[in-house]
DNA sequence: CTGTTAGCGCTTTCAG
DNA sequence: CTGAAAGCGCTAACAG
């Protein structure tokens, strides 16, 4: 145990041992069926209300399993219906280690994830996946935990996500659209944010541009060259290529170094607003003033880019209907829906104060 | 579907159907066993590597299940050995609605958790309960999904907490201790977390002093009670307690509020980051300078409590370590030990630039 | 070393 | 309206 932690006395003894002594515990419908005196088709019956049965006998049976706590057990019953009642969420690991949960946008799709697929009975499977090995996904679907799955981002792994959809079908991907791919995606229009995020600096009379997060992910390739594409010529060849990593750590320290170097962009689109909220940090600390010297704009519009100081311009991706589509999408999929078609969202210029 | 989204022609058909017709698809243990004309008990003896089989026939099913893309059902294993594979992280959204899970100390903490549950083969299943009616947890522990139950935080459901750990084992909670509970906790030590803070605006010299986010949670509590309790008296009951949600959002309006009033504190304890945050940028926005008029600390050290303008002083929680205590106690309680005890972890004092 | 068999807890025909 | 029985896919005695 590290330094720090120290130990506690209370040891959550169970407190009322002979309440349950009273009653033999009830753990299956084959207990609950003797006691009533009744089969156990006739409990399950009862309990999941399906099928035809007297009320009298259906309430009895509802009121006996209550005074015993019973619950069915619903792995059994999924078993015996042939699905699980889960869905899984997959995070492919693929550019980066490290809190890749704790990036903002993850979250905050998680928790709408976890809502939307709750509302429709769902079970919510997490699991973060170090693609080391190519069959990852295969050997996820195939262990038959989950009844379809949800990929969050395609990373490096689009020929492996490929090579599932061939045979499975109950899967989508959060991610970039591409007419090749063999698997449906739901994801923003990345060329476009980018394209938005261009116009609105040369909008402002900024010039002298930078982007910050060059990175292998499709997603962020995609926003670096609607943001070229949507640039005059002679800005787009002067612009400042900037590596970034996506962790604010790693970012801050790039954005630092940059400004150390001597370099004094007048317009910043940051790949993502953690990003951007490194840059705006960077920029304070080196004596840049933003928006008077240096007009930054970000992606994705977390909660936080609210309270950036400045409040951060950013490109607005709605995770919320994003998170509706993937399970509405997959749930069509699992219906057996042919022609489920990919999505793409439309992104949004949020302007605040940073530029 | 909402504007903005866009409906994109592929449809994910299928690439390989002809591929999948070869083989006839091997869906059970029994298939497999039929193709390689031994028992399903040997198969189940090659693939699983328990009991004793002549290395030459495991090697043979086992290639032939690689043939077959096969790969044990998980759900059925579990069923017949009792157990699920899996822990449910419960997230009880007593006091807070919305996006509880963008909170960046829950993303965190749930990002160590997977993998700190992958680590010993468990699965991970979220679920964020709204606590309605008394039985959510017994609901849920009853229904035999989980083989073990995380409840991260408290909120205001301690005595349902309690009524459940007197008749289930295995469950441990993020939270507060108190020797009262019948449950296993693991949890910082608040009080302490908010003397440290008292302790450091002190000797800063500050004297004006403000609390942001008050709150019934038992960790705001705390916080605010060992904050106070650390302070001189005549400098405790000047101490001005600004109620503050949770949320970027509406800590910001609690802040922007507060110093639109004419509120001038010189020193600022903030029960979360996020909430310090919102100070921060509220003070920037009406002209207080952080820190030369005021000193702002903040409580949990998120990933961005450095990459805050300024970077953000803070009492630190150590995250990983507090998960990897819930997994470790919960699996303790899991094999039955009896005497596993609370901890609590020392917060720690980070300073930056905000004090 | 390997096969037979009896379930894990549930649902669902099929009879009565 | 209710019961008997088969079986979801797997494991583990128990025999051989």
């Amino acid at each position: 145990m590290k330094t720090g932690a120290v130990n506690l006395a209370g040891t959550g003894q169970s407190q009322d041992k002979a309440a349950a002594r009273e009653k033999p515990a009830v753990r299956s419908i084959a207990d609950l069926a003797r006691i009533a005196g009744v089969s156990v088709s006739t409990v399950s019956r009862a309990l999941t209300g399906k099928g035809t049965l007297n009320d009298k006998t259906r309430e009895r049976v509802r009121a006996l399993a209550e005074e015993h706590d019973f619950r069915l057990n619903v792995a059994a019953q999924n078993l015996r219906l042939g699905r699980t009642g889960a869905i899984g969420v997959l995070l492919p690991l693929g550019h980066e280690r490290g809190q890749q949960l704790s990036e903002p946008f993850f979250s905050a799709m998680l928790g709408h994830l976890a809502d939307e697929l709750a509302a429709r009975g769902f079970d919510l499977l997490l699991s973060r996946v170090l693609p080391g090995r190519d069959c990852w996904l295969d050997d996820f679907v195939r262990s038959g935990r989950t009844d379809g799955v949800i990929v969050i981002g395609q990373s490096d792994q689009s020929a492996v996500l490929d090579e599932v959809a061939g045979h499975y079908r109950n899967m989508v991907v959060w991610g970039a659209h591409d007419p090749a791919q063999a698997y449906v995606t739901v994801g923003s229009d990345n060329v476009a944010g980018g394209a938005l995020a261009a116009r609105h600096l040369l909008g402002r009379g900024r010039r002298k541009l930078a982007f910050f997060g060059h990175h292998p992910a499709p997603e962020f390739v995609a926003r670096e060259q609607g943001f070229l594409a949507a640039l005059p010529e002679d800005l787009r060849d002067a612009v400042q290529s900037v590596p970034a990593h996506l962790t604010p750590e790693e970012s801050y320290a790039a954005a630092s170094a940059y400004f150390e170097a001597g370099n004094r962009p007048d317009g910043v689109f940051a790949a993502s607003d953690i990003i951007a909220m490194s840059v705006l940090a960077a920029a304070a600390e080196h004596g840049v003033s933003v928006p008077a010297d240096l007009s930054v704009i970000g992606f994705d519009d977390i909660l936080l880019a609210r309270i950036a100081t400045p409040p951060l311009t950013t490109v607005r991706q709605d995770i919320a209907e994003g998170a509706r589509l993937l399970v509405d999408l997959l749930q069509r999929r699992m219906a057996g829906e042919e022609d489920v078609a990919s999505v793409q969202l439309e992104p949004a210029l949020i302007e605040r104060e940073s530029s």
